[in-house]
DNA sequence: ATGAAAGCGCTAACAG
DNA sequence: CTGTTAGCGCTTTCAT
């Protein structure tokens, strides 16, 4: 390899070289046979690229995102298109309750590209979100939705779905039901809180618009909340914002006697694996978490290619899924 | 901040420099009103260094793996300890089938160290890794034993835990017990019939070792192999090498009238969530690997602050825990 | 201690 | 089209 420099090497791995077939191949082997692997840093940092799409995840120390399912299925659609997209993934943790800064990340040349999961909507967010539009930034929130704003987002059809859910109760009769949400600070909360209070409306039974309850949407939470939703006014019918929650609430149903799809029907939102291995099997409204994850990436790396056309908001269908015990393993 | 080249202003933020307090305070003023970010491409580059520990998952389309209570549980220690040890967390996944190729990630600068998950026992991987520890590049093995070598790994006592398992089934008065097991190219599979049998002799069951058998780690296929489980031979008690195959498996069981807990008794392994959400709840063994997630990640920080004493291998305590119904939510 | 300069391994721009 | 060269923004080394 005397007289070829390094620098040469790694230009004939460059698509746009039409080199004559036979001397990429000796180079190749060449490359192969001294064992040279290209440092991708020091071709990132000449190109002024990371090579990363940064994927920003709320982070409380003990709370474990990983497990959450809506989380982990986004993370599998964003997985597998960011790897067949030949980038690489990096994981920034956005510490709660620690100032926003998204900026850096950009700044600092860590990541070329950001998915933002789990923002709450708070003046401080919005600004934060403001300051990477306006630095054109690309960024993608997904299953997130700022009113008003002009960001970026891959989102699904959250006051369907619940609206979805809520009808579907009335079909089967019931005519007083609650709705047990999570924070209002998610705007899919807020979406799912329309959904309910219009399902209720265009059926004729908005005298009961009050009937909602909020837990976090942990297990723990649905738990907790089961006595206070049980106690005072009957209701036949409970929509819950998601899986979680309406199992621990249907747990604690169980301990005071009322079966849950018996008694009082339940249904819940996700269509998580756990609404399919609890008992009662839940019906569950179907969001397309993982197509929202892959969706982000590709609209990302379009991005990328073509810093024009910067604007990209989606709303994907959700769709309720009814669940008899005996479709259980149909599923999967 | 005339006079004062860019290069100076980084070399302020790092900690051996015993400079004034007063003029260090006076630069990062400086550099914050302009606006300044180091760039960590350059700083990498230039320290050869890229600040990422890469975590290898294996990967098949459609396989979503982030929705295993395994890995999910893993990842959830690992980010936690990486954001606290301010490195990156870069995801890797290797195709599976593709060649193993771990060194490529080093050699070509990508990470620093990496956590490899999931990882089959097969010559080709033994290959691989035994050139990454030839070549000295720190990585870890979560979850995972190579049985006659030296690699670093953190694993948990499965041996013990199968045992633990299959014993409460014998105090449960169980004199017949089956065990539906994973893929044996796993560790954790081999020991885990290890434990099985092991607990058969001691408590002089022995004649019926040969009542194993063989699933995916699925809940699918839990349900799957129930029929024939259930066709033949009756048995009293299952063991079930992980959560999600003893839920599918109970999930048949009921379609076939046949009572989970009462009639058969079940006992799973992971101490996933749905085992809580499950009906009848399902016992199940712990596995702390929230914990071994963390550990792996300061094992590597700390063979990267000092190079010497490379090997490690740590196997954390696996616990069986008992669940009542009425303990289900003090569970959490 | 402080400042200047070399160099990390690439890419991109530019000559030949 | 091929080969040379000047950076990219830091760290590290070396004079001062």
């Amino acid at each position: 390899m005397a007289g070829v420099s390094e620098a040469t090497v790694s230009r004939v791995f460059s698509e746009q070289d039409a080199v004559k077939e036979h001397t990429k191949q000796k180079v190749l082997a060449a490359a192969k046979s001294l064992n040279y692997y290209p440092n991708v840093m020091a071709k990132n940092f000449a190109k002024r690229k990371s090579g990363n799409i940064g994927v920003i995840l709320p982070y409380l120390p003990k709370v474990k995102l990983f497990s959450v399912y809506y989380f982990s299925e986004i993370l599998n659609g964003i997985g597998e298109a960011i790897e067949k997209e030949g980038y690489d993934m990096l994981l920034l943790f956005q510490r709660v309750g620690q100032p926003y800064d998204y900026k850096k990340y950009f700044l600092s040349h860590k990541i070329d590209a950001a998915i933002i999961l789990g923002a709450k909507d708070s003046p401080e967010e919005r600004d934060s979100l403001r300051e990477l539009r306006d630095a054109d930034f690309p960024f993608c929130l997904v299953n997130q939705h700022f009113d008003g704003e002009q960001f970026c987002e891959i989102d699904a059809e959250h006051v369907a779905g619940s609206y979805a859910a809520v009808t579907h109760l009335i079909e089967q009769g019931c005519q007083n039901i609650a709705f047990l949400n999570g924070p209002l600070a998610y705007s899919n909360s807020l979406d799912r809180l329309k959904g309910y209070q219009k399902a209720l409306q265009d059926h004729g039974l908005s005298g009961q618009e009050q009937a909602v309850f909020y837990g976090q949407y942990s297990l723990t939470s649905g738990y907790k909340v089961a006595d206070d939703l049980l106690s005072g006014q009957l209701y036949d019918g409970i929509a819950v914002a998601n899986d979680r929650m309406a199992i621990g609430l249907m747990q604690r149903m169980k301990e005071l006697g009322i079966k849950p799809g018996a008694d009082i029907a339940v249904v819940g939102y996700d269509d998580s694996d756990a609404s399919a291995m609890c008992d009662p099997a839940l019906s569950s409204v179907h969001v397309p978490f993982f197509e929202m994850g892959k969706r982000s990436v590709q609209r990302l790396v379009n991005q990328l290619a073509a810093p024009h056309m910067k604007l990209f908001q989606e709303k994907l269908e959700t769709r309720l899924l009814i669940r008899e015990s005996s479709q259980r393993n149909q599923v999967k």
